[in-house]
DNA sequence: TGTAGAAAGATACAGACTGTATGTATGTAA
DNA sequence: TTACATACATACAGTCTGTATCTTTCTACA
């Protein structure tokens, strides 16, 4: 039996390496410095298994970017799945969206590099899938009768800015006090705008 | 008379002229896609001046957020100055920073650019003004007892997040009534909170 | 089963860009 | 006016991305 690969199973790993080197090193060193050559250095492979599975470098980081991205919508909803009330999804949905984000690799690419690696559209084009979520957690409360603002629209970007920050800022510390203050916070804002 | 200029002229000429051109092509194409040799080619003078008076290229961007900020800092501290009371001055500076933060060339160097091109400490030097200010004006009215949150740090990182977040979607769109919208929703989330 | 062809990956190279080393000319101070 | 500092030019080395052209290895089909 030889146990060599077939063409898909070698272009899965092929895949699979680059992607988890990249996002390794695009994490830790951000995307301008990290060189093509860096990806593909460790995985015995060269530059130009690299260029036949992608299209260049950015291909390469959007594709890691949408992973990471990923992830973290998977991770609110599994979160705010069991929940039946919509007003307690969204609290909770946004709480859980502190959690993932204080995780260091996702911050990096996902808040920092990405929105200046990316052309806007393509940004927003994977960021949707984000922002629909908790736009459409504060619509259906608000189609309850359950949301006093002026602007759904506007009142989604307010949450979600403060969501961002609030990310850094717990990021930012090794005091394990600040993931619950921020948690605190956002459910008071929200709760103030019920009604 | 010689119409020659004096050294010190030259220097500050020379400086002005890359330091403008340079804003501009990081505005319009990012930092990246910014050459040394673009920034020079149409002010007559060579790669070799931008060295002499920059170390580098991410030197010269330094620079150019540097005083991009400034404008920021300075357009608010305009607004809040003639204001008495510490809770108008708070509403004000914050609905200033929007009418600010839509200028497109600030949005893009400041927002989106730099967080990614320059390291977090440097970013952190600079901000730290804005920052500060935001922070000392939430602390007034704290001292005054006219706040109630669990944590002023916390409340001023969410504030300033949802400030970020309103600047984009207020700058993202033609429609002039954003602006109004974002003014009045950070309105209402300042004063739900006064007490 | 054997062969044509497609896909995976290697190698070589062009083009662009940053930063540095060195040279020159002009202003400035003793 | 001499000694020096400063502003700037030129030339070049090193690095990086992307492309074009191979070789090799699997796959499909007669």
């Amino acid at each position: 039996m030889a146990p060599t690969l077939t063409k898909a199973e070698q272009t899965e790993r092929t895949r699979r390496n680059i992607l988890d080197q990249a996002r390794s090193l695009f994490t830790e060193h951000g995307y301008a410095a990290t060189g093509t050559e860096a990806i593909i250095s460790e995985l015995s492979i060269t530059r130009g298994a690299l260029y036949h599975h992608f299209k260049g470098k950015i291909d390469v980081f959007k594709a890691v970017y949408s992973e990471a991205y990923s992830e973290i919508i998977d991770y609110i909803d599994a979160r705010i799945k069991p929940v039946d009330d919509n007003w307690e999804r969204l609290v909770i949905g946004c709480q859980a969206f502190l959690e993932i984000a204080q995780k260091e690799d996702l911050r990096r690419l996902v808040f920092i590099e990405a929105p200046a690696v990316l052309a806007a559209e393509t940004i927003a084009e994977v960021d949707q899938r984000g922002f629909k979520l908790l736009y459409e957690g504060i619509q259906s409360v608000s189609d309850e009768g359950c949301l006093s603002t002026i602007s759904i629209e506007g009142f989604a970007h307010l949450i979600n800015g403060s969501l961002n920050e609030l990310a850094l800022w717990v990021a930012q510390s090794d005091d394990p006090q600040r993931l619950h203050t921020a948690q605190a916070l956002i459910e008071t804002l929200l709760t103030q705008h019920k009604g």
